[in-house]
DNA sequence: TAATAATAGTTGATTTTGTCAACTATTGAT
DNA sequence: ATCAATAGTTGACAAAATCAACTATTATTA
């Protein structure tokens, strides 16, 4: 109890509050780069995307922790936009494969360079060195508060009564 | 660019990534704690509430930077769970101080303690330095990605036109 | 091999949530 | 006295998440 007199509003306020607040701003801040696109939405999931050369709904669905019905029709969106497409995996044929359209790829940079920009905004007045800590801060708790580990998002996700490959 | 070697992962990644899957996953593990309550949703919200003797819709919306219509719906809601009241102000009579019932602050230490529960547990294998470090930083970045003051929930919003009080 | 289970994806129904504009009432400003 | 601003409410609507049922395909196993 002691341990908290210098901070106690903070840590009398879930740390989700915070999240929600910050997240939300985030957003609003990147998606003013983002006006003259003929999308507004899911500029992150395209991204992740693109930095696959395939992956699939699941992973998807995995990565960004939703429902794989969301998934479906987010992907829904942005093929309507032509920005990606399905391609059916000819080894297990179940799986559709996610790729980036050569329309989908001309928006990547200029995504890419938004997110900078905003992370940069968010990380005015931090040195290198805090943003580092900052990052790797977030992992921990990420990893603490969670089952999933944040950062393997190719990982398959495989069920835990018999793993047998 | 050279800076961003060690953490590139990251560094390509909007943060505010992190931060829904932060809050998504700390709300999970929160929900856990009040599954035997009555009610099942805006636990801070009512904490919030009972942390004031009384607080108007207005000051909940900016608090939570949400729309006053939404507020309305969650008073509705904590309402009808008998968790607080509405009161008009005598003093501004458009103003409806909302205030925690006595039933609504037999919650209050339970939510309290949750929130402790798994704010301890999103700080596992952090010092306490640590912990006050990560707080002034999320700080630090929501007053650089937002104009928000972030602490200042009880000043009252004046637009910006003609600021005469 | 046949039957069964598991996985990837889809669909439709439902609920929840947020947003917007219009509205009442009250107060403040000129 | 008039007009504008504020606090709150309501209804309509749109966006999003969730859930269960479904198809197609692959893996398991008896």
């Amino acid at each position: 109890m002691e341990d908290k007199e210098n901070c106690k509003s903070d840590f009398g306020t879930p740390l989700a509050y915070k999240f929600t607040l910050l997240a939300k701003n985030y957003y609003g801040a990147a998606a003013a780069h983002f006006t003259e696109f003929d999308f507004d939405k899911y500029f992150y999931v395209l991204m992740v995307i693109g930095n696959h050369e395939k992956i699939t709904q699941q992973c998807l669905a995995k990565y960004f922790d939703i429902d794989k019905a969301s998934i479906v029709r987010i992907i829904d969106y942005l093929t309507d936009k032509g920005l990606v497409n399905r391609e059916k995996n000819a080894l297990d044929r179940r799986e559709h494969m996610i790729v980036c359209t050569e329309k989908g790829k001309t928006y990547l940079p200029k995504i890419n360079e938004a997110f900078n920009l905003v992370n940069n905004s968010a990380f005015k007045n931090f040195t290198e060195q805090e943003q580092i800590l900052f990052f790797e801060m977030l992992n921990r708790m990420l990893h603490n508060i969670s089952g999933l580990p944040a950062e393997y998002y190719e990982l398959k996700y495989v069920k835990s009564n018999n793993v047998s490959k």
